[in-house]
DNA sequence: TCTTGACTTAAACCTTGGTTTAAGTCGTAT
DNA sequence: ATACGACTTAAACCAAGGTTTAAGTCAAGA
């Protein structure tokens, strides 16, 4: 297997090693593994691990949560049933979350149309 | 036309009052009315700007660049190629913060379904 | 007249999510 | 052997985006 280091995971993942390191503090990234020199040792698997963190904070999940979904895993099986409602209520909010972008961004086209119609006739359109 | 105090504009806007005042202090809400008591008054024309406003904060612009928007609103029509540009510029940034979201979400509908097939098969599935 | 509720302000406070700094430890190439 | 780069830590620092507090003003109803 291969092992890579904090900044090859870094790069691999595309974020800061300091993100790393604080979400370790975070209780994010539990049983970091560990060379004899102190340093982290990033395996395949916890790379990808990492990943599904990476996607919980691109959906805008708080740290407080993912570090209770990080808990439940912990406890082992007994857990699946909270992470499984987790995540579904997470889907949820995520998708109201498009849903509100998407409608913001239809206010925010309209003001793209009126603009546009603006310069394209010289401002001989209104601008309400 | 019809006026309102902040607190009915807070309450049809669906935010704080105490947001609505702070976002007076960053700039983001100029030229606004008051009452000979000094209080502040919002035309029905005012809550549709204030809307624009909550449609760039609903898809994440940060208050710097409201700012800079309203600023060159106060500039008057010079300024709309400008306005034009930075509209079109931050409907891509949704676009593609939408589309991480997105992609993420699919991360996380993968583990959804293994849980969910976990609770199904009464555990005999295996979980990566 | 007095109280109540809605408003006003400035300033202090708070949380979230990191980033930066300072001081130190290694392993490796010269 | 020494210098360099990559790592380590704890603690300080930071920005964004509000929220809360304290002290005061005012209009309207009892």
């Amino acid at each position: 297997m291969n092992y890579y280091s904090i900044g090859e995971a870094a790069t691999r993942l595309g974020i800061p090693e300091s993100t790393i390191r604080f979400y370790e503090k975070q209780g994010l990234l539990p049983r970091m593994e560990r060379d004899e020199a102190g340093r982290r040792i990033f395996t395949e698997d916890y790379l990808v691990f990492l990943k599904i963190i990476l996607y919980l904070k691109n959906t805008q999940m708080p740290i407080s949560q993912i570090r209770q979904y990080v808990d439940w895993m912990a406890e082992g099986d007994s857990t699946i049933a909270l992470r499984l409602a987790m995540f579904q209520e997470h889907k949820q909010a995520v998708l109201a979350q498009i849903a509100l972008m998407t409608e913001s961004l239809q206010g925010i086209e309209k003001k793209i149309e009126r603009y546009t119609n603006y310069l394209e006739t010289n401002g001989k359109e209104v601008l309400s």
